[in-house]
DNA sequence: GCTTGACCTAAACTTATGTTGAGGTTGTAG
DNA sequence: CTACAACCTCAACATAAGTTTAGGTCAAGC
């Protein structure tokens, strides 16, 4: 039950390379204790967290927010299943919006290459975010139509 | 009308960096000619080619699937509205494609994230693709369970 | 007790998509 | 005609997400 896993194990079972294995941990996705020689070994919630690391990227989400959400995860004791739900509860926000995003340049898509204007200011694909109602840095519109 | 532009001309209108459209030029996806003394002026098309690519873009096509779809507009005569329909209509299907994939993974985020297996070869979410299936390189399942 | 496979670290390399900087040239407005 | 903004090239840097390589250590079976 309460095994132990050596990298090599975690890889062949996870489906990720060792290389990645070490890099996760590098950069905090993961932990390990030592044995006398040196070698990592981890406890089963390993799987778990490079299962949910897998798919997250799956859906697009990057390392660094993935390591985020990881660490908001309780401390001290192993997650439940209630410490997992509320993590993917913010991922799955995410991925509604994203939908919604991709319809919308889905639908505007051919009408818009085909319709003759693409203006940054007045193409409404290209206009998305409501470009020149925002200050910031950037380039904007330097010449007046 | 059929005036020529500057490289800078065609960063303000379009929004996009000169060092992109260098970039750009470099790997193939605008093209300009030299003044003599050697520097870019640009047709008109360059404006219509630059949003196609911001839009593509967004919408997650690499630069190289961007440079593959406008190699495939016609040489020698400026595109017409149906040259750029069909061009986009390609990227249509993809998009399709990536939205049902997004709710697929949306679906069975929550519950998969919170259902304990998580496995590679039973988890519904994670074997999106019947990974045993198929075989090819790569770690596949060497600890028997 | 030795061989072999699994493991260790550190640094360099990879790909995509550009940006930044150095050092030099062009073109235009006054 | 001179100043200065805009242009040129080439090379190095930046970031994400790892992989590869080199050189060395550990552990398990015969």
């Amino acid at each position: 039950m309460a095994r132990e896993w050596t990298v090599g194990e975690v890889a062949a079972r996870s489906g990720v390379a060792v290389s990645a294995l070490h890099f996760y941990e590098r950069s905090g996705l993961i932990r390990s204790y030592r044995t006398a020689g040196n070698q990592r070994r981890y406890g089963s919630d390993v799987l778990r967290r490079v299962a949910v690391i897998k798919v997250a990227q799956d859906v697009g989400i990057s390392l660094a927010d993935i390591r985020a959400a990881l660490d908001s995860l309780p401390e001290g004791r192993t997650p439940t299943r209630d410490d997992w739900g509320r993590l993917s509860a913010g991922w799955r926000d995410d991925l509604d919006k994203r939908i919604a995003q991709l319809k919308k340049l889905r639908d505007g898509l051919t009408d818009c290459i085909g319709c003759g204007c693409m203006s940054i200011d007045r193409c409404p694909l290209r206009n998305k975010e409501d470009r020149l109602g925002h200050d910031g840095p950037g380039p904007r519109r330097l010449v007046v139509p």
